[in-house]
RNA sequence: GCACCCAUAGCUCAGCUGGAUAGAGCGCUGCCCUCCGAAGGCAGAGGCCUCAGGUUCGAAUCCUGAUGGGUGCGCCA
C-alpha cells in the first residue's frame, strides 16, 4: 500500500478524463508527472507538478490546466482539498481516514509492509566483499560488506530476486605469496628460525595456519624445494583464509549465497571462451599502448600486448588481458567471471568495490556491455575509505606497526548492530569517519541508539499496557477504532509512516541503502516528539487511564511505528532492541 | 598529464534523479520531568549550497569551465 502511487494513479486518471473531454490534447507524455510530499508540510500532504510539466506540450498556461485538474481531483473522496499554488503546483490534502487506514495496513502486513514489486522478480547479482583470501578482513572490507549486504536486502525487499556473491581471488600471484608465507610459519613450527622478507605476509594470523599444516603433513615439506609443496600449501592456506573470512562475515551477520572461485575458471576453457566471444566481436587485438602522460614509470618501454578494445565502450585506453609471458592478467579471469554471471541469466549485475578500484569501473562496464550485447546493465558502487578515530584523534593504520584494524576488532568492541548502522549513515561515495567512542555513546548524537530507543520505547508501552490490564496483541490493536487517531501530532506520525513504501522504492532505484537509515532516524524523531507532547497534553499519551478502547487505538499507532522501524532495521541487518540498557 | 569521486550552517552530514521560504545532529542561548524511560522534547541564533557561465516556467540538483581535496593510472589482484 503506497499512498503516493495511489494518488498518482488518481491524477493520471483525471488527466485522461480531461483528454477525453478535450480539455487536454491527445498524445501527451505523462512520464514526468509526479506526486510527492511537498517540502513544506504547510502546503499540504501531497503535491503534483502535472500542470507545469504538461503546459508546454499542451500549449496552455500551467495555471489554466491546474484549475481544471483541481476540479477533477476534488471529486475523489480521499482528497479533501486541492488547490493551485505558486507557478502551477497542485497541493492536495487527504482525509484523515486515509492516514488512519495505514495502521491496519501496517499491522496486517507486519514487517512486510512497504515491500514493493518494483523489481518484478528480476534476477540481480550483488557481488561484494570479494577480498583476497590472504588474511582476515579489515575495516575497509567491513564497509563494503555492510553496504553490499544491506543493498542486497533492500533489493530483495523491493521485489528483486537477489543472489549475494563473493568472488574469491584465489588464482593470482598473491596466493603464491600467501603459500610461501605459510610455509615459513610451517618451518617455524618445526623449530626453525625464519626471516620474513619483502614480498611475504608477516601477519601473526598465519602462525596457527603453519602449525596446523605441520600437524597435517608432519615434516614432509621441510627443506624441500618449492615444486614439492607449493600447490598443496596454497590450497591449504587459501582454505584456511576463507575459513577466517567466513568467520568474520558471520560475526557481522553477512551470509553469502555463492562463493565463486577465480581458480575454478582456469584450465576449464572458460577464460578462453569468454575471450573468444570478444574476439568474435572484433574486440581483441595485438597492439602497443601509449605510455601514460605526466610522471612516467622509470622502467617504461613500449611492449606489444594482447588488448581488449574497451575504448569502444567508453574506456580511456584499451586494456591488456595477457602479460608478456603469455599468462592472463587479472582482468582476463574477471571478464570470464562476469561472462559467467551474464550466462547464468542475471538481468542486472551490481559490483561493490573499494574506492581504490575506481580506475576499474570503466573497463568492467565495457566488458559486460560487450559480452552481453548491452543487454545486462552493471552498476558498480564504490565505497570510499573509512577513517578511524579514537577520542577524536585519527587512528593511523599500519600493517608494519601492527595497528592494522581488523573487522573482528571493530565488531568485538562495538557489536555488529552498531557497526552496521554507522557504516550505513553515509552515502557510499563519501568517506566515512568512524569514531570508536562516539558510536558507543548512548545519546541522540548517536543515530543507532536513537532509533533503537524509539523501538524500545514502544516495547515499553506494550509492557505498561499489560500491567494496566489492557489487551494489546496485534489482533486486538488491528481491530481497534483507528479513527480516534485524529490529533494533528498523531496524523503527522502516520504521514511519516506513509512515506515508507515510497522511500523503499527510491532507495532501491538508486541503490542507496543509506536512505533507509536516514528515514529511520526521522521516523524515530517523530515518535520521540509525539511521546514528549504527552507530557503537556495527556490526551496524547499512548496509554489512557480507564479507557482501553482509546488506548488500544493509540498503542496501535505506536506499534505500527515500531513495525516499520523493525522492517527498516531488518534491511540494514540490525536487530531492533526491545529494551536498552 | 589523464580518469573517477567529493565540495551545502563553526563542525559532521541529509537533501526524495529539476520544484515553492535549502534541512538534521553536534556546538552555542534559553525552556520542559507530581508525566507511558529526560538515554527524550521544544524554541532561538547560524547559509552568496566553492567560484564563473549555460540549459528552462523553475537549478544545491543537469551541462561546460575553473579552484580545492580524495582515489587510481601497461607484465599487483
Amino acid at each position: 500500500m503506497n499512498l503516493f502511487t495511489d494518488i498518482h494513479a488518481v491524477v493520471l486518471a483525471a488527466l485522461g478524463q480531461m483528454q477525453a473531454e478535450g480539455a487536454l490534447p491527445e498524445g501527451l507524455d505523462f512520464a514526468n508527472v509526479t506526486v510527492e510530499p511537498p517540502r513544506d508540510p504547510l502546503h499540504g500532504d501531497m503535491a503534483t507538478n502535472a500542470a507545469m510539466v504538461l503546459a508546454k506540450a499542451a500549449k496552455a498556461k500551467p495555471r489554466d490546466i491546474a484549475e481544471k485538474l483541481v476540479e477533477k481531483l476534488a471529486a475523489d473522496d480521499r482528497i479533501t482539498s486541492a488547490e493551485v499554488a505558486g507557478p502551477g503546483f497542485i497541493n492536495l490534502r487527504l482525509a484523515p481516514a486515509v492516514w488512519q487506514g495505514l495502521v491496519a495496513a501496517v499491522l496486517n502486513g507486519g514487517t512486510k509492509f512497504g515491500r514493493s514489486n518494483l523489481g518484478a522478480g528480476k534476477k540481480v547479482n550483488v557481488e561484494y566483499v570479494s577480498a583476497n583470501p590472504t588474511g582476515p578482513l579489515h575495516v575497509g572490507h567491513t564497509r563494503g560488506a555492510v553496504f553490499g549486504d544491506a543493498l542486497a536486502s533492500l533489493l530483495d525487499f523491493a521485489g528483486y530476486d537477489v543472489t549475494r556473491e563473493y568472488y574469491i581471488n584465489d588464482g593470482g600471484a598473491q596466493v603464491d605469496v600467501l603459500a610461501r608465507s605459510v610455509y615459513l610459519r610451517y618451518l617455524e613450527a618445526h623449530g626453525q628460525e625464519v626471516a620474513f622478507e619483502d614480498g611475504t605476509y608477516p601477519g601473526e594470523y598465519l602462525i596457527e595456519v603453519g602449525a596446523n599444516l605441520r600437524d597435517k603433513v608432519g615434516d614432509a615439506y621441510v627443506d624441500q624445494p618449492e615444486e614439492v609443496w607449493l600447490t598443496e600449501v596454497r590450497e591449504f592456506a587459501t582454505e584456511a583464509m576463507m575459513d577466517l573470512i567466513r568467520e568474520d562475515l558471520k560475526m557481522l551477520g553477512v551470509e553469502m549465497d555463492v562463493f565463486y572461485s577465480e581458480k575454478s575458471l582456469y584450465g576449464t576453457g572458460r577464460i578462453e571462451g569468454a575471450i573468444q566471444d570478444l574476439t568474435d566481436k572484433g574486440l581483441i587485438y595485438r597492439g602497443t599502448l601509449e605510455p601514460p602522460k605526466g610522471k612516467l614509470p622509470e622502467d617504461w618501454e613500449p611492449r606489444e600486448q594482447t588488448l581488449f578494445k574497451s575504448t569502444d565502450y567508453g574506456d580511456d585506453v584499451d586494456r591488456p588481458i595477457k602479460k608478456s609471458d603469455g599468462a592472463w592478467t587479472y582482468f582476463a579471469p574477471d571478464i570470464a567471471y562476469h561472462y559467467d554471471k551474464v550466462q547464468r541469466g542475471f538481468d542486472l549485475l551490481i559490483d561493490v568495490f573499494g574506492a581504490d578500484h575506481g580506475g576499474y569501473v570503466k573497463r568492467m562496464k565495457a566488458a559486460v556491455s560487450a559480452l552481453s550485447g548491452g543487454k545486462v546493465p552493471v552498476d558498480i558502487k564504490l565505497c570510499q575509505l573509512v577513517k578511524l578515530f579514537k577520542n577524536g584523534e585519527p587512528f593511523k593504520m599500519s600493517k608494519r606497526a601492527g595497528t592494522f584494524i581488523m573487522l573482528r576488532d571493530v565488531v568485538e568492541q562495538v557489536g555488529p548492530d552498531v557497526t552496521r548502522f554507522v557504516m550505513l549513515t553515509r552515502k557510499n561515495d563519501a568517506p566515512l569517519d568512524f569514531d570508536f567512542d562516539k558510536v558507543l555513546e548512548q545519546s541522540k548524537d548517536n543515530p543507532v541508539f536513537y532509533v533503537q530507543y524509539a523501538h524500545a520505547r514502544v516495547a515499553s508501552v506494550l509492557r505498561k499496557a499489560a500491567e494496566a490490564g489492557i489487551t494489546a496483541d496485534d489482533a486486538t490493536l488491528l481491530a481497534a477504532d483507528h479513527t480516534k487517531l485524529d490529533h494533528e501530532a498523531e496524523l503527522n506520525l502516520l504521514k511519516k509512516i506513509a512515506e515508507w513504501p515510497r522511500l523503499v522504492e527510491i532507495a532501491a532505484r538508486t541503490n542507496e541503502p543509506h536512505r533507509i537509515a536516514f528515514y529511520l532516524y526521522e521516523l524515530a524523531s517523530d515518535l520521540h516528539g509525539l511521546w514528549n507532547r504527552g507530557n503537556e497534553n495527556t490526551s496524547l499519551r499512548f496509554i489512557q487511564d480507564d479507557d482501553s478502547a482509546t488506548s488500544q487505538a493509540k498503542i496501535a499507532l505506536a506499534r505500527s511505528t515500531a513495525v516499520v522501524i523493525a522492517a527498516g532495521l531488518g534491511i540494514l541487518g540490525v536487530t531492533p532492541a526491545e529494551e536498552l540498557r
